[in-house]
DNA sequence: CTAATAACAATAATTATTACTATATTTACA
DNA sequence: TGTAAATATAGTAATAATTATTGTTATTAG
């Protein structure tokens, strides 16, 4: 039994590459179709396995969302994330870390507390002056 | 056109009943598992539409793990809750109140945060001594 | 009791994801 | 380079979870 070598891929390449270079955080749905443009005959299955095998590696993080979508990011800086309940996009959000809340969920608890995953919902900037302007959920 | 009333429903009185009588967080499935046992013949649709329909009308919480599964609290007290990796078990944390980050997320955010949610995650404490006497998972 | 309407069971359809397999790429090394 | 071994791919099929549809039954108001 030799060891499993990783071998380069122009596809997982691509995949990582535009998860490097947006600030959106795609679903495997959009990496799909984003991909495509590049190698128009990607199969999903390709996608996929190869976000597994990134999160696996740890070169990017996998966001489950409240809504049971997962999305993807590739930015690794410890940050948290804001999900706009009207457009349903992901926002990264610049503030400071709040690790302390381990500690507090320690306090009583029996079982070893590892860490936390957080996600603040509410309206996006754009999804509130679209209200204002009668556009109600940021289509144009 | 009249207005519609909710009528009654023994299936979903079952459904609310054993949500509130269990300190589990059992999953649609294991749910639809249960009220089989008062009702053979429900069937999962109603399960799922009664589901929706409670958590609509707030009176059970819609738990949606990193993992991507949905479980169900009918504790509608202000909690956090603790996800083991290990088993998948959802406990209940007895902790302080975490409100205070929302501000925190706020200080710098142009939309506007309504809320957040939180799960811990770590290794329960039955897990722990599972596995300190050879019991990988949990499983008798 | 009866009509109107809501809730039901059963099943079909949909969506997201995973598994399979023959072919194509990549890598190691002659 | 050229070639063989190993891994990755495309395309397709299969699965799982959830949602929608349809005809039937239960509940309620009058």
């Amino acid at each position: 039994m030799t060891t499993a070598v990783t071998k380069f891929s122009r596809q997982r390449e691509s995949i990582k590459e535009y998860l490097m270079n947006t600030k959106e955080h795609p679903t495997a749905d959009a990496i799909y179709a984003k991909v495509r443009e590049t190698f128009p005959n990607i199969s999903l299955g390709t996608v996929y396995r190869n976000l597994h095998f990134l999160v696996e590696h740890g070169e990017i993080i996998k966001l489950s969302c409240m809504d049971g979508s997962d999305h993807f990011d590739a930015d690794l800086s410890p940050h948290h994330h804001f999900v706009c309940k009207c457009c349903s996009r992901i926002l990264d959000l610049d503030m400071e870390p709040i690790e302390h809340i381990n500690t507090l969920a320690n306090a009583h608890f029996k079982g070893r507390i590892e860490g936390n995953v957080t996600y603040f919902y509410g309206i996006c900037e754009e999804c509130s002056l679209a209200a204002e302007h009668d556009t109600p959920n940021g289509q144009e």
